[in-house]
DNA sequence: GGCCAGGCCCCAG
DNA sequence: CTGGGGCATGGC
């Protein structure tokens, strides 16, 4: 492991996933069908041997490279960084970030945490107390729009039928350069720019990517007035998560 | 009890 | 291509 400092409670949650329990230090999900428990304490002890997890936590990523990179930018990318220094992009399952994505528009983290844990629940395997797997796009084939209504999704239940139909299309994605794999995710109904974005970056790793919400518009605005995510590269994603989490937690934007 | 949420679709200019 | 309204739902 190149990096065996992480920031659980930024990294998991920050936004860029929306499964994880944590009450009373004990963190839970379920990364690649299977539940994961764990504290701070035995957090390294649960890697141990699981490259599937050090891989889900990046733990291998080049983290010390790129925070030396982006410190030296400016004073307000300095703070951030050092902020958050543990804060890792998870790589996760590209058709689970596709769907968590589709839902977060117009809608606010705690709900989105709350339809997520519906989907599990209503379309996943049971793993073992009272967990489940995020279904896949096979396991979500036959639902129907009301079904999906049914379930809470709102207007978003049509976006998330053309995902399941055309999921098939996230196996391609890996072999794009960046604006055709872009193209690509947002010939699927409900993915724009800004999801489209999350999905590259969380779902692909793409460091480009650089999802500009409501948030990092606001913070663009404020602190870079005439930059864009050009000025953070290569590490414009992690750039983007730094700034994110600290105009959401630290600084008034 | 309104307000608003990690936007996108759709339709008018 | 740019701009603005509408959108389901529930936490606050």
């Amino acid at each position: 492991m190149k990096d065996s400092h992480i920031d659980l409670l930024a990294t998991l949650f920050c936004g860029q996933c929306f499964g994880w329990k944590e009450e009373q230090g004990v963190f839970q999900s379920v990364v690649n069908g299977r539940l994961i428990t764990f504290t701070e304490d035995t957090f390294l002890a649960t890697l141990a041997g699981n490259g599937d997890l050090i891989r889900y936590f990046d733990m291998d990523g080049e983290y010390e490279m790129a925070k030396a990179h982006l410190r030296k930018l400016d004073p307000t990318m300095a703070k951030a960084v050092d902020r958050f220094a543990g804060l890792h992009i998870l790589n996760q399952d590209p058709w689970e970030v596709l769907v968590c994505f589709i839902l977060s528009q117009n809608n606010n983290i705690a709900r989105i945490r709350q339809m997520y844990c519906r989907l599990t629940e209503a379309y996943g395997s049971p793993v073992g107390a009272g967990w489940h797997s995020f279904p896949t796009a096979a396991q979500m084939q036959d639902v129907s729009e009301e079904d999906l209504r049914r379930l809470g999704m709102g207007f978003r239940a049509p976006y998330l039928l053309d995902a399941i139909a055309q999921n098939s299309l996230l196996e391609e994605i890996p072999s794009l350069p960046f604006d055709e794999a872009l193209h690509h995710l947002m010939t699927i109904r409900g993915v724009g720019p800004k999801v489209g974005q999350c999905i590259l970056l969380y779902g692909f790793h793409r460091m480009e990517a650089f999802p500009m919400d409501t948030w990092m518009k606001k913070i663009m605005l404020r602190w870079y007035p005439t930059k864009d995510s050009q000025y953070f590269a290569p590490y414009a994603g992690l750039a983007q998560q730094y700034l994110f989490h600290y105009a959401r937690t630290e600084a008034p934007v």
